[in-house]
DNA sequence: AGCAAGCCGTCAGCTTGATGTCAGGCACGT
DNA sequence: ACGTGCCTGACATCAAGCTGACGGCTTGCT
């Protein structure tokens, strides 16, 4: 987990560093506001924390920034003054999160893992569906983050269904991506599904009678 | 934008339904937890207003129980107490964001709005005709924003209807489109008709007698 | 090689929801 | 008022899907 903290004040910074480097975060700081904007366009991280007094250019601003050049990262908003205006102007400016200081460290931290969680549905290679997550470029899932032995055909079942956003796949498309020559039986593919809703739970695959199955609870990559 | 409140305390509850719909939103509003955790089951909403303290069934395992069966909704949860360990549980519950009592309300609103414009992610190619709008893409429909189920017929008839532009469709017409190789008895397109008006209201689908059938209220797509 | 384990296509029986049909009942246009 | 055209509740069918069982195969280990 990379996060770009972006504190002047470097008292704060450097407490703050350590504390979500002992959470096991990766830290990048850096102190002033063009920086930051740069960062954030340049490199890649699973979430931002962005004090709102900055030198150079404000918070606020790389915020927006940010936003209307299509930037996604979860970012999450520090400030010392607590007014509710600050806090509606930043989230009408694209913030996930707001934290007012003083605050406490671990509630950072929850914060911070929430935001990273929900985001990770629409970033990179893991996807969520309810209580499962696949990552699709190790081949690993997890249900209720207890790892799940998937065959390679339940897999890629999965990888097809999380990959259609939402869009019911019938048992004949999805025989047909599945086994590349032939199409696969609709029984066959009837039979994976049964296997697999052992494995990860029944309600995890919904059955739309006449159209196909579809992840229910699906967090949709876009 | 429809949301679900949850808040036992009548006070606190009207006042904020009265500024929420003040705000645009439309709002249902119950007081226990296991209602709570019902109409989050069964219905669609934008967002959710999740008290902690709630008679019957705590706020927080109304939430786990949600996201453990993998419903996504925006949850922003507001408790009277506001220590951070609280938020902490909140957070890792499952919530998307915390407001503690007191609060003003035009911060929630706010923050709604954020949270309900992160979440819209994916719309797709959506059609509505009055209180119906149909996910073309996804095969779903929902009436006043609640989910209905619809057959493959029913759905395909609505497809035709909103891509027939206002014009009039006979059930012949109808019929001939819905069953590609023979033409389906009127009589039983009639039948499906009747069937979809029990779903998705009567007055969305029109009667032009002698001509055929539109939707009423359609938003042309393209 | 010999054996056990795991993967997966096929079958057959069963459950459930989808849909065509019928027979009246209602309503609108004249 | 009257006669089509439309609406509908009930019913009969039937296809879509679900499962448990079985057996052929491949893989890995001894």
């Amino acid at each position: 987990m990379r996060l770009l903290l972006v504190e002047d004040d470097p008292l704060i910074s450097r407490a703050l560093k350590a504390n979500l480097e002992a959470a096991g975060f990766l830290v990048e700081a850096c102190s002033d506001g063009e920086r930051a904007c740069a960062l954030g366009h340049d490199e890649d991280f699973d979430a931002v924390i962005l004090d709102l007094g900055l030198p150079r250019l404000d918070g606020l601003s790389v915020l927006k920034d940010w936003r209307q050049t299509g930037r996604s990262i979860p970012v999450i908003i520090l400030s010392a003054r607590g007014s509710w205006a600050e806090k509606v102007a930043g989230i009408e400016a694209g913030a996930d999160d707001y934290l007012a200081k003083p605050f406490e460290p671990p509630e950072l931290i929850a914060r911070l893992r929430g935001l990273i969680r929900r985001a990770a549905g629409r970033t990179g290679n893991v996807v969520t569906a309810g209580r499962l997550s696949l990552d699709l470029f190790r081949a690993t899932a997890t249900y209720d983050g207890a790892p799940v032995r998937l065959s390679p055909l339940e897999f890629r079942l999965l990888d097809l269904l999380a990959n259609a956003g939402g869009r019911p796949l019938s048992a004949g498309e999805l025989g047909e991506h599945l086994h590349g020559t032939d199409m696969l039986d609709a029984n066959a593919v009837e039979a994976l599904v049964a296997r697999l809703r052992r494995k990860i739970g029944a309600e995890t695959i919904e059955t739309r009678r006449g159209f196909g199955y579809v992840l229910r609870g699906l967090v949709a990559p876009s």
